[in-house]
DNA sequence: GGTGTTTATCAACTTTTTTTGATTTGAATA
DNA sequence: TATTCAAATCAAAAAAAGTTGATAAACACC
């Protein structure tokens, strides 16, 4: 057979050590965040328009309410979005404005 | 009621336009990719170890040989790994290396 | 050729996520 | 107080993602 590029078995379990759990499910949780394309087309809202309402989404993306709200709360679990309650209003603001050039740079 | 902080509506199906839904898309893939704890695992590995066959990810992980193949093709279907086929062996490294830091850029 | 190794793929199943429509909650207004 | 409005929540259904064990493909070695 070919010589391998090295020698195999090259490393064993407990050769790498790895982040605790806990850490991995906190990124796993802000990743999962972004992974949908109507939470990803939500942050490009908020980028561009620095403060929306509930119902602003629901006009911009043409999403029923529920959907919106959904959507909404796993931004907002992420610590992706703060949000402010104005009256009935809820408003959504990204928590670092910066963040999707972060985002975007993952794809470049 | 209290004043809301603008009128309501402020904005319009079309006042904000939208990117491609094809690179809306792609960005969701390559987060999408992320999203997971086996495939955070896994990047983490490769930042770590620079290249890393399929049987390494099972030792490494503890996983079977299915699940590993499964995650590490969502990966390199997402453009963050690359794949060098050596014999009967793949070895698989990261496309970009600084890659992990940006992912945990997200969570900060 | 026959055997063993590494890896990918497949189909069935389980789990998680998303969608949908209805209901509830809280607040403003007539 | 009754009504209306914005938004969150709920339960059921649908869709997507992940797991599992088996099979297949490609390669090396005897």
């Amino acid at each position: 057979m070919d010589q391998c590029i090295t020698d195999i078995p090259r490393v064993r379990r407990g050769d790498v050590p790895l982040p605790q759990e806990e850490a991995i499910q906190r990124i796993a949780s802000v990743t999962k965040a972004f992974s949908d394309p109507i939470r990803l087309k939500m942050v490009y809202l908020l980028s561009k328009q620095s403060d929306l309402c509930t119902c602003e989404f629901e006009e911009l993306l043409d999403l029923s309410q529920s959907k919106v709200s959904y959507h909404l709360k796993i931004l907002l679990d992420a610590g992706v979005i703060d949000r402010e309650i104005h009256g009935s209003w809820s408003h959504y603001s990204l928590r670092n404005p910066k963040i999707l050039e972060q985002v975007h740079a993952l794809s470049q």
